[in-house]
DNA sequence: CTGTTAGCGCGTTCAA
DNA sequence: TTGAACGCGCTAACAG
């Protein structure tokens, strides 16, 4: 059980001071007696004083504690995000309550709620895939309580959004591939409704389109995100399409059509070129090395933290739209050995 | 800004009762009229009322956030340890508020004291390869706040641990190496201050011992958990020493072992074969699969936080070790392709 | 079954 | 510079 902690009111009680007078000196910026100050420091650290911070936010009506609701914690992309994101919040005095969607929006609902209860000076979130209906964001907004989007963002909802470029990152891997030889080329969609997968595909044509090759709606998987899709779009797609390139918007169905197209013996890049998208860890680590686009994540999380800061305690949010750089990471799945010289563009 | 909230108070005065009769209504259980219990709950929904969990915890003494500690959120085995974790406790109405101390002692502490000034309800702890000194573990326990450690465990500290069978991992996947051929076999050690390494150095050399091979201090590399590391040793100590077998502590200096040997075009496992431990993702995607030791992480959770609520208000906690099993995945790391038929022991 | 009273620990008036 | 008094929103004890 809880044991009974000490309170400024002890701290007072030792000092034969008023209660006042400790929440100042403990404060630091208040009018205190300089040498008041100095003895219930000292005073409050050798009774092992721990402030209330459920007391103190109760009564200030400010919370220290900032929610952040994402899709899972461990994918690479988003727990680069989060470190991102503690780097600028921690030194800022502010700490993070994270809660996984697994990609529900059910999940997504309750975690804003509790959050809510909670009582957080802010939300980040990037949504999960799940998502159609945006009510509960505007529902934290409409409590006063800034919302920050990143990754996966709804544009109907007002206030900061940061993105990657999943535009030109999709643009300049199809172009690779194009560059690299390939005419026809297959690509594994996301769930265009959320926003980067609409981004990417759109990418993904403007390069045809660039390049003058028609765009073929056969050679577009729907829904080809996770390991098994891509191994079952090889065969129900690339190999009867006679494809020669693949450009995947996650590097996971990049891999299940690695390993898939190993086992029919079609030669990687030879017979078909592969590149995917958020550089995985494994990218570098497959059979072939798999070329990728990468998102620069730590940076991501900390455009997300300034922007947090920046709005808690405004009026009206910000409604800007920050675009974090990709770069394309070129390696053997797309490039011959030979050829693969300067591996970043 | 945040806007001005509905309270119960605001719902007593719309509905003619007293806060008192709201509160008891939202609590559910309490003594309350059936239809004025129903009306509360309908005007508070149509008010759009959340609850104040600040108020309520200050209040009552109880929390419903339970602090997490572990070095890094997106470990493979940190991260589904997590989601076991939450799947209890969500359900039961508690939330996680989870740090990340990077493997260091000074976050770690910085941490903790963050999860008492929330007054969390209990905290869950994976010490980070810096602690040597628990003195921050034994506050919280002298605060009354339950502590329950897993995986990375100090017998010092009382209370509940959870713990993966390290040693029988390692006897097995040493014997493993040895049934396969080999007889001199490297270990690849953690810091050994560290229950987990430490257990996983005494497994192997009991498996040495139990096969009448002398130990060979020679053999063992110590702090050789990363890839660089892992790739170093090679050099320095396998190809040196003639080593035919490597049994590594984690799977990410197995992963560099691999590498470097394959650039000095040494086959595996016909001529080193090689076992790691933890069972990441990426052992079934590297060339070849390397074999390892896989880890229960989510039944790992599920025991966490059965531990942790059954010690929230006891005045003692109950200080029990409970092992969660370990299996062996034997891949083509240590088996030749047509010996591979039944991969699991 | 409901109202009254009190107070969790702290921060912020207003006076002195 | 310090003290006194009040209240943030809620729950708990005691009446009735």
């Amino acid at each position: 059980m809880a044991k009974k902690r000490i309170t400024i009111t002890d701290i007072a009680r030792e000092m034969g001071v008023t209660p006042s007078t400790v929440s100042r000196a403990l404060a630091g910026n208040n009018r205190v007696g300089l040498n008041t100050r100095q003895r219930v420091l000292k005073v409050a650290a050798q009774m092992g004083y721990q402030p209330n911070v459920l007391a103190s936010s109760l009564r200030s009506g400010r919370s220290d504690t900032i929610g952040m609701v994402v899709p899972r914690i461990n994918r690479h992309f988003f727990s680069h995000v989060i470190s991102g994101v503690e780097a600028l919040l921690n030194p800022a005095g502010f700490n993070l309550l994270i809660i996984q969607t697994h990609e529900r929006e059910e999940h997504e609902r309750k975690a804003f709620h509790t959050l809510l209860r909670n009582r957080v000076a802010g939300i980040i979130v990037s949504h999960s895939v799940e998502t159609r209906d945006f009510s509960h964001f505007q529902k934290v907004i409409d409590e006063g309580v800034p919302l920050v989007q990143f990754d996966r963002v709804s544009g109907l909802i007002a206030g900061p959004r940061i993105v990657n470029d999943n535009f030109l990152g999709a643009l300049r891997s199809t172009q690779h591939l194009i560059k690299n030889g390939c005419t026809r080329i297959a690509h594994f969609a996301g769930a265009l409704h959320v926003n980067v997968y609409q981004e990417r595909f759109d990418g993904y044509r403007y390069a045809l389109e660039q390049a003058g090759i028609d765009f073929d709606p056969a050679l577009v998987v729907e829904n080809c995100i996770i390991q098994e899709a891509g191994m079952e779009a090889v065969t129900s797609i690339v190999l009867p399409q006679k494809v020669d390139g693949i450009f995947a918007a996650s590097d996971f169905s990049a891999l299940g059509a690695i390993q898939k197209l190993k086992e029919f013996n079609v030669a990687i890049p030879d017979d078909v070129k592969i590149s995917g998208f958020a550089n995985e860890p494994f990218a570098e680590m497959v059979e072939p090395t798999l070329t990728s686009v990468e998102q620069n994540a730590f940076e991501m999380g900390n455009q997300v933290a300034k922007a947090v800061i920046e709005n808690i305690g405004k009026e009206e949010l910000l409604s800007e739209e920050i675009h974090i750089a990709v770069r394309l990471i070129q390696r053997r799945s797309s490039v011959s050995d030979s050829l693969l010289m300067n591996s970043v563009v």
